[in-house]
DNA sequence: CAGAATCCCTCAAGATACTG
DNA sequence: CAGTATCTTGAGGGATTCTG
């Protein structure tokens, strides 16, 4: 930590970088390992730290701390300190993380709408792959 | 290689997992560093190999190669071969492709609407932590 | 309870070289 | 042209320890 610099998690001042660049940024965010699910149960409702550690199944508290870091630099969660002992810190969707929510949502319904296709796609893939690589070998 | 187990990206048969999670696969796929690029240039129309290598700036031809192939798997990019020399291989969004693609799209929009508020948001968040490390050694 | 700091390891991205 | 086969590197993520 030697060098306190200006950059966070690598995109520094990435403001004026082209639509796509920042859309994939996003959908980076919202993409990878555990987002998802966070913002998924704080869309039901607020939650604590040690609630969402035991409703996000396998999420250790490192990447729980970093994983809600993150959103909540981005604006789409909000986080909430009581100041008691012990501590109590309350985690929920700001505006910005509903709206998003309702967009992601609605991925999820293609995804659900589509999952039987997306699986007959992928075992009729492995099944052509499997015959090339079985040819090959002989 | 030793064992050409059934497995692939390690999703194996994962045909009965939560919705959850196999949509954040899917998020995961769309979100990674370059499916949404691949995706999008092919919405246009179809494309050639060696012009999407082209048209995607900084690619390796193995990750456009890897990129390709996750999503002709998952049913997204149709690829067509041609047997001539030297060979041309033809890729085109699926009729599965192009419904996401309306979705990625309207994912975009709201990235597009917001971008401000998120910029926002992490300049306020990386104020507010500037201060507070500051503090911190004070 | 909620987190910060540290160490470690895996796996995926990237560069490079070779091939049908 | 359109790939495959290796190798190296680095970021993401897990386990553990320490603290206000």
């Amino acid at each position: 930590m030697g060098e306190p610099d200006g950059a966070r998690t690598g995109d520094a001042g990435a403001c004026h970088e082209p639509a796509a660049v920042r859309g994939r940024e996003i959908l980076a965010r919202i993409g990878d390992k555990w987002s998802l699910e966070v913002i998924a149960l704080l869309g039901d409702r607020p939650h604590r730290f040690s609630e969402l550690r035991r409703g996000i199944d396998g999420i250790s508290q490192r990447m729980l701390t970093v994983t809600l870091r993150g959103l909540e630099r981005d604006g789409i969660v909000d986080r909430t300190v009581t100041p008691v002992t012990p501590p109590r810190v309350d985690y929920a969707l700001t505006d910005l993380g509903r709206t998003l929510l309702c967009n992601v949502v609605s991925l999820f319904g293609w995804v659900e709408d589509h999952l039987g296709e997306i699986d007959k796609a992928r075992l009729e893939f492995d099944l052509r792959d499997a015959e090339a690589r079985a040819l090959r070998e002989a």
